[in-house]
DNA sequence: GGTCACTATGACAACGTTGTCTCCTCCGGG
DNA sequence: CCCGGAGGAGACAACGTTGTCATAGTGACC
């Protein structure tokens, strides 16, 4: 900026002001800033103005489990499109389900002085936001809520879905329904474990353990799930996927089987209706999700000092044909 | 921090040391400001120490089309894990194939002084780039290349790619091949026309040019080309469509069609094995693509002053059925 | 002609850090 | 007892900006 200055013969003061639209500017003068600036190819240095306004950032942070993940990226694109309509800018990162990781992130991001952090918490630990949050940086959970803190918090609602799949699958006529989800210590997995469980008294169906299977979702883990509980004279005549990654590697175990249960899936996801039979899911809208989340954290980060709110979001079956297939 | 050092009876020098790791601090001196640290919840301003240090700010920005696209987002993920392990964390934009987005992202990424700047991108003119790029922000193009400049390009091998699919194609007897292209404004769908023609050529097949349709692709473009090439005694016995997004829109059109076409995709995704039939692709690494343009933008950010280098990544045919059906 | 308001500009400090230099104290060796 | 050296700590400036205040010049008005 001073070697500006110097070319145009005016001060840093004179130039900064240029930069900044300030009036009170000559317009020779100003032209002068301009071509010096041209010249250079000056850019303001962005971390010096924050720095010395002592103002925010203009920048966010976004912690999901992986940003590669479909789900997670449309979370992603909702969030930024927010955050582009409030002039802010989005550090993204990936969790990979490591708590350490997580904290890691936060508070690497805290250090940045982001205006503000969204983040699919990995743990259940989170007082080490305590700080941060006294501090003055808002924080808005989503998919699943805080661990030991109250916070603002964004979910959909994972017990209805369940117990709505299990509705949809036991009016066709289904008995023997197996749930297949993902590890237990996720919120989320857990909570829809207990929508199913919920969804079989309801119906009732007499819940039967032994056709639960929790853990992360990998090929063999599905496959082999699936070898136990869809095949023999006992075998579940449907399954509920517990969410897309499951699902998809369900549909992959599922593939060549001869007996084909009927199926539900959480979570929609792309080409579901294109493959046969059109796989029926329990669907909800992923950037609903982000845009609920991003408008929330963003009203705080504009000063709203409300009680921490917990926003739970609707879901719905779309029936597409994979779970109306009789027993 | 001078909050710290008064509570800690020390000097703010004192406290820098201590947050740095730095010797020559005494155990109970050290231990004092950690606990004065703890209790104020004090954590260091990266924005000022990076300003003081004149070093890098340990960030890079990744500018794609679309975050929300799995292609980009399953790119962005390659591009963090590279990041991550150079201790960088990654802002990250979507052009919206909007080349004014892209220039405004990317100023605005330099303005934060980024590290480096990975981009797929929109326009071909980047000759705003140029007074950064003098300044000292390394810029690696991804998946296109830049418009009027010379820079460091990590692409894929559309030409070979979409040779390699007509002549699949051409060996499974067909003659009336369509190809469904995006907008012929975007590099790799100019390319990939191109390939097309070539691979016609090569493999005896007159290039009928009513059989091309490009434009950015949506349900209802795709559903009006697929009527236009697809039906009536003249109809083509194939069809390639020129990336995922093409692809999909394209298997829901077909989807109720009576007949269907061969098909063969540029771009892998998720599923496509599942279909029926299961669907042909050109495939590529996107990882590797991700990785190999992280790769090379840390190494610049490291100092490489090489020349430009240009890396094209091989692509395969993984046939799966779709492209093996007769005429 | 003097005062006043206003325009255009600059000097300087400060944002939160860290690099450099200096200072003080304490210890061991001669 | 003096001196050199090492360890520990602080004062100060600087990074690139911008907010505050001061200053000089220019008309307009009484």
């Amino acid at each position: 900026m001073s070697d500006v200055a110097r070319l145009a013969g005016v001060s840093i003061k004179t130039v900064s002001r240029v930069v900044n639209d300030e009036p009170a500017v000559h317009p020779d003068t100003a032209e002068r800033v301009m071509a010096a600036i041209e010249q250079l190819g000056f850019r303001r240095n962005l971390g010096a103005r924050n720095l010395r306004r002592g103002s925010t950032t203009g920048t966010i942070g976004l912690i999901v489990e992986d940003v590669g993940n479909p789900f997670y990226s449309e979370l992603n694109r909702a969030v930024e499109r927010i955050a582009t309509s409030f002039g802010r800018q989005v550090l993204t990162g990936s969790s990979e389900e490591n708590s350490d990781r997580e904290r890691e992130l936060v508070l690497e991001f805290c250090a940045r002085r982001v205006d503000g952090i969204l983040v699919v918490p990995a743990g259940l630990q989170h007082g080490y936001l305590v700080p941060e949050m006294r501090a003055g940086t808002p924080v808005v959970f989503i998919d699943r809520p805080a661990g030991d803190i109250v916070a603002d918090t964004v979910l959909v609602d994972n017990l209805g879905g369940t117990i709505e799949a299990v509705t949809h699958l036991a009016q066709h006529g289904h008995r023997r329904i197996a749930f297949l989800g993902d590890s237990p210590d996720i919120f989320t997995a857990a909570e829809r474990l207990r929508g199913f469980r919920e969804g079989c008294v309801r119906n009732g169906i007499s819940y039967d353990e032994s056709l639960v299977s929790m853990g992360t979702p990998t090929p063999e883990s599905i496959g082999s799930a699936v070898k136990r509980l869809l095949d023999g004279p006992d075998a579940a005549t449907a399954v509920i996927a517990g969410n897309n990654r499951v699902a998809v590697h369900l549909l992959r175990a599922l593939a060549h089987a001869e007996r084909r249960p009927a199926m539900v899936g959480f979570d929609d996801f792309e080409l579901a209706d294109l493959l046969d039979p059109p796989v029926t899911v329990v669907a909800h809208d992923v950037s609903a999700l982000g845009h609920a989340a991003a408008e929330l954290l963003f009203a705080r980060v504009q000063g709203d000092q409300s009680p921490p709110r917990k926003v739970v979001l609707p879901v719905h079956l779309v029936a597409r044909g994979s779970g109306e297939v009789a027993p």
